[in-house]
DNA sequence: CTGAAAGCGCTAACAG
DNA sequence: CTGTTAGCGCTTTCAG
């Protein structure tokens, strides 16, 4: 038998309006009776019922996080930083594996929405069309969108500086002496992916002697790399460079290299992004380019529920994190036909 | 404004209590009728309320899952089963990282009561106290364990076969003539730890010329298979085997190897537990036990709605799944001071 | 087959 | 400061 506020009002002998003020802590009420039906709620064990509270306020006390799998280590590092910041303001995170698909994705949405979430945090809106982002644009509540831009949409965004990131990557294999470089992603459409390989274009376009930048896509999961790897390097043979969009992506690159017996480094070079906690220990340790998982995940939910207090028509806020690039072994110097260009170059500014 | 069931009784003009029965489909409505109030559902992009419909049903169609912390890929994995199982069954899941805090864990079964979840899903009641233990067992919704005896509470069980896992694990070590193996696991009364331990000792007890066999307890994530590593490694040189109570362990053991220029499998041989993805990534590919972890978040919430549906009151069920030992290249053969021992044997086997 | 009415457990005016 | 009174949106008897 539960113990309902009833219980616990006329255990204390007062109305359960009464014993209700006393323990949301709230003011007008005496000293004395509040010290009545604390004690009488703690004799009883009383526990509130949240659905009968969430009913008349209107709030659940909880979130929703869509991802499109947990399984990714990205998305397990941001989850943790977001239920941590739901826990320490008492929220609840309610885990959705949406694997990308629409209508999956819609139909969380919508059981979110019945189940009267106070905010909806998701990763990518990227396979919604037109009218089901003005869909969730409407939808009551606040939502915050995980690496990806809010377009014209009134959603809060968090994310890393994809362009920089991708533009590091390709800057950083130009330098190295790299000219024919891959680009390995996902589908189109997917916001964060894009940007980074605008900015590993642009890099690329602004290196000299470099061969058309050639970009692949596939799957973003470890299988997904693999394939995409194994097509490249069966197809293309000259290319002695790889950025992959993510890490789990290059993780694929490592398992097809050695299937295949390329060498990465010394055959190919490769670099990832995201800077997962694996990439110290697969072999070779990979280059990458860091995002601040976990500190996203956390900024994210304290956004959204920043808005929940202020409102759902308060305006959108925007945070972007800094990337950094992190050297490791999975890439190598080359000095490809262009050697003699740079040395000249190089002789150029010593007489400078 | 929301759209609630009297709107679209008023729209269908019919009363709240045949919408509802139209809406539920169920029996004792007349077919005209139910068009009627399906139509106007449609039209005005009726949702119904969950939180008003729970508040009478008492069912708030969520379960709880608590880990210690998502980001352990074993625990990716699981959660990923057991989301795709509730969500087939149209249940939501709210993830909880209890971190194995007793405290923490408390707080967050608390609010899942609070919240009416349905279920409850949990990785470890390790750390919790009797009264604890009692007060979950008398929760009032049914609880399944995940990777730990039930013992004496009513809690169903789904565990992978981990005395059968250690089992074969020392097993392995010992017929690969390894005669000094140490064990990395995680503090005392981790009950799926315990178990592998248990086997493991069985099994290096059964073998012949062994060392004792040295058990060093830490945290069980990557930063304390790191440290039990180093510790094992400065002040136990001779022991040329290494038993990881998990892959993560195994994971940190490979890092302070690296770190020490102590070589795998060279110098000494390293066994995991659980076969994630990464050990065949990892630097040497890490040999481990399988256990399909995927499965055991699957059947876990099977299990569990099940025992929603029947009633707490019902007996619960336990599941455990076979295991088995998954060779890579983390293990080498060895030839110790016991070598005449073996040879010796081999040749009385021959005279047989 | 359908309507009226009660009530799930709680909060929030509104009087007193 | 406290009690009374309404609901929140839905399901579920109980009559009709």
């Amino acid at each position: 038998m539960k113990i309902t506020l009833k219980d616990i009002a006329k255990e204390a002998a007062v109305n359960v309006s009464t014993a209700s003020r006393a323990l949301s802590g709230a003011y007008g009420v005496h000293a004395d009776t509040r010290e009545k039906v604390l004690a009488a709620a703690q004799r009883l064990g009383y526990r509130p019922n949240l659905m009968a509270r969430g009913l008349v306020t209107g709030r659940s006390h909880s979130i929703g996080l869509l991802v499109s799998d947990i399984r990714n280590p990205y998305f397990s590092e941001v989850a943790r930083g977001a239920e941590d910041a739901a826990f320490a303001a008492s929220f609840d995170l309610i885990l959705c594996n949406s694997d990308l698909n629409p209508a999956k994705q819609i139909r969380y949405v919508r059981s979110l929405l019945e189940k009267n979430v106070d905010g909806i945090l998701m990763n990518s809106v990227a396979a919604l069309s037109a009218e089901q982002c003005a869909e969730l644009a409407v939808c009551g509540v606040p939502v915050t969108l995980l690496n990806k831009p809010a377009g014209k949409y009134p959603f809060s965004t968090v994310l890393a500086d994809n362009y920089q990131g991708g533009r590091q990557a390709g800057e950083y294999l130009v330098g190295l002496g790299h000219r024919a470089i891959a680009h390995l992603t996902g589908h189109r459409g997917h916001g964060n992916f894009a940007d980074r390989c605008r900015g590993f274009l642009d890099a690329v376009q602004a290196g000299e002697g470099m061969a058309p930048p050639l970009v692949i896509r596939g799957e973003h999961t470890l299988r997904g790399g693999c394939e995409m790897a194994r097509k490249l390097f069966s197809q293309h043979p000259e290319v002695t460079a790889i950025f992959a969009a993510n890490d789990v992506i290059g993780f694929g690159v490592l398992e097809a290299a050695a299937e295949m017996n390329r060498s990465i480094p010394d055959d190919v070079s490769l670099v990832g992004f995201d800077n997962l906690e694996y990439c110290a220990l697969v072999h070779p340790a990979l280059t990458t380019i860091h995002q601040p998982k976990y500190e996203i995940g956390r900024a994210a939910v304290e956004i959204l529920l920043r808005r929940i207090r202020a409102g759902v028509d308060t305006i959108p806020e925007h945070q972007v994190f800094g990337v950094t690039l992190i050297e490791r072994q999975s890439c190598c110097k080359r000095f490809p036909i262009s050697a003699q260009l740079e040395a000249a170059k190089a002789q150029a500014l010593e007489k400078v």
